[in-house]
DNA sequence: GCATTACCCTGAAAGC
DNA sequence: TGCTTTCAGGGTAATG
């Protein structure tokens, strides 16, 4: 499940091997990803050349010369992989993007969850899918400041403030559920009864768990590898995640699982109050 | 207006 | 062993 260190090393590795390349041919296998494809789709890439790679929350943001952006968000089981010569087209490739030089991207997804898109534009703002979304949590607008006041606004779980895009772009369940253990916070505590001492915690606990899961390129589980396939190393540093039943590394107690809005929570509940 | 739930999808794992 | 059921979850529309 790709979140954001999963995203950022699969922009850094494509930012080396796909900038400068021009987009000669795109095929597409017609079925609907989150949405159906846009049929402006292939019209938007077709010869436009790439100028950079960032990221943006969970979306891969491609920029195209010229005033053009390609964005791909790789939703549960998304992955892009770089071919040098001939791609490999399986029943869940659902886009070729071949370059001028015969290299090529290739999207596969399986669950179908993800999304291509691609726009006319000359700025990030005029992208609708980028509108909406909250601030980056290893940005300078992440602080504990904003993030107490944002928290006194609401009555939700923290977990699932968390895991609102349009609050804090790139958290997924894995980062949120390790970010509130390494904070000692419950993920069922209600977001505006969490102290600014908490919040300041909870900011250092998300910046450093991610910061760690990017230089290890990322966690790795049946669903994600980096574009050349390679897989990432940070599993190992995983507290809670999926660990339930297991003893905390911490305290020694054991590990538990709750359900909130459909998804597992993982926690301590010596550890997380 | 805010918070929660249902749904999309397929493969893996669990259950029988 | 092999078939059937359940579960996983990002994002969003629908519902409460």
């Amino acid at each position: 499940m790709p979140e954001l260190p999963e995203v950022e090393t699969i922009v850094r590795k494509l930012r080396r091997i796909v900038v400068g390349k021009t987009v000669s041919e795109i095929r597409l296998s017609g079925l609907p990803l989150r949405r159906p494809m846009e049929k402006s789709f292939a019209g938007v890439l077709r010869g436009r050349r790439i100028s950079g790679i960032l990221r943006r929350g969970k979306y891969i943001v491609v920029r195209l010369e010229p005033h053009a952006f390609w964005l791909i968000h790789l939703g549960m089981s998304g992955r892009v992989l770089y071919r040098p010569g001939a791609a490999t087209v399986t029943r869940h490739t659902h886009a070729v993007i071949r370059f001028s030089d015969g290299s090529a991207l290739e999207y596969n997804d399986p669950r179908r969850f993800g999304l291509l898109a691609a726009h006319e534009a000359r700025s990030l703002r005029e992208l609708p899918e980028l509108t909406s979304l909250g601030r980056d949590p290893l940005g300078p607008g992440f602080s504990s400041v904003w993030l107490l006041s944002a928290l006194r606004a609401t009555r939700r779980d923290v977990k699932a403030f968390l895991l609102d895009q349009n609050m804090i772009a790139g958290l997924g369940n894995i980062y949120v559920c390790e970010a509130l253990f390494h904070a000692r916070i419950h993920p069922a505590r209600i977001c505006n009864r969490i102290s600014g001492e908490e919040a300041e915690l909870l900011v250092h606990a998300v910046r450093k768990v991610l910061r760690r899961a990017i230089a290890n390129h990322g966690t790795t589980f049946s669903d994600f590898a980096a574009s050349d396939g390679e897989p990432g190393a940070n599993q190992r540093y995983l507290r809670v995640f999926q660990r339930e039943g297991l003893r905390c590394r911490r305290c020694r107690g054991m590990i538990s699982r709750l359900r909130q809005g459909n998804r597992s929570s993982y926690y301590c509940p010596g550890c997380q109050h």
